[in-house]
DNA sequence: ACCCGAGGTTTAGACATTCTAAACGTCTGG
DNA sequence: CCAGACGTTTAGAATGTCTAAACCTCGGGT
């Protein structure tokens, strides 16, 4: 774990010398030089301190590259199973009598512009993976795009829903764990 | 910091004892068991060292609450190439490190004739859906026979694998509930 | 040229902490 | 009741953090 780097350069982006952030941290600017050229490493409680003084958390500083959601897209062919048009979209029950189960997947189907009705705030943990079109996956205040062959997987207990942003309709299998049924 | 509780919980999820992991970690059992109990706290290295053992990174070790950072994740694969002198079948995890939540979602694709290892005897149950092909699910000593648009749902202790019984490759998306890693 | 101050580096060493080793609890199954 | 698995506690060593202070290096002013 090399972290002198990257101290070095937050510091900087606060614009602060190695004695002002030793001040501010109860340290000593010579242990900051030490620390930014790896010479020694600090002890957790003490880089939290550092770290504090920078206006940067522990998660925020260990978070890697490899954390960082960089999409990699994938495709895959499918066909849409049947389904008729309704006033916007059609949720399909896959399973009979899903509620006793652990999971419980469902076929949606979203004419263009249509939504889901928004849910959240129930246990468990929910995944889905677009079988065809592109969606935008509401979730909390955010919003991520889909498309074919893409997934997400979430937390029930935050608001969500789906939305088709494309032109031509949409195909989701959504698996939810457990069923909120 | 007190993350003594979050090391047990880790610990405790990796069906891990204390003495395990310590072996994992290049430590002692007793070491563990101050960390667990906050009686001491370990180096930066050290805490590196038990996290690698456990599969766990820094950053989402000290990931917070409040970093808040989204579980969801759009368009991730790590391919895992099964038995590696097996050809002819090709898991993609679609989530990172599954096995903290509660369903694994697993893209599973077979070459003409290929099958999945044999598995079975776990707790849980899984779900399947066909993206493409034909594929024939065995589940015990019976057989089904699922193409294109079809899903299957089944409990995970009986014996079961898949064969791709076409003569066109077959893609099926596949989730445990539970985990089984 | 010189000095000066700001920013940074290096050093030796005091001290605090991590970490080990081993003994000691406390369960549970046989 | 014993044996073994699992966890806790303890004393102490070895390690590494962190301080204090001296030491660079660069620029600008006079």
């Amino acid at each position: 774990m090399k972290i002198g780097e990257r101290l070095r350069r937050l510091r900087l982006q606060a614009g602060l010398t190695q004695e002002d952030l030793a001040n501010r941290a109860d340290l000593t600017k010579g242990f900051i030089s030490q620390l930014e050229n790896d010479a020694t490493s600090p002890s957790i409680a003490t880089l939290e301190d550092i770290l504090n003084a920078l206006g940067v958390t522990l998660g925020e500083f260990f978070r890697e590259d490899g954390d960082r959601e960089d999409p990699v897209v994938f495709r895959r062919e499918e066909r849409v199973p049947s389904g008729e048009s309704e006033p916007g979209f059609l949720l399909s029950f896959l399973i009979p009598r899903a509620h006793r189960h652990l999971m419980e997947p469902v076929l949606v189907e979203l004419d263009p512009g249509a939504s889901t009705e928004p849910i959240g705030g129930h246990e468990g943990e929910e995944f889905g993976f677009v079988l065809a079109g592109q969606v935008d996956l509401h979730l909390g205040d955010r919003v991520h795009r889909a498309r074919k062959g893409d997934c997400f997987y979430y937390p029930a207990d935050r608001r969500h829903w789906l939305k088709n942003s494309g032109k031509r309709p949409v195909t989701v299998l959504w698996v939810a764990s457990p069923p909120s049924f």
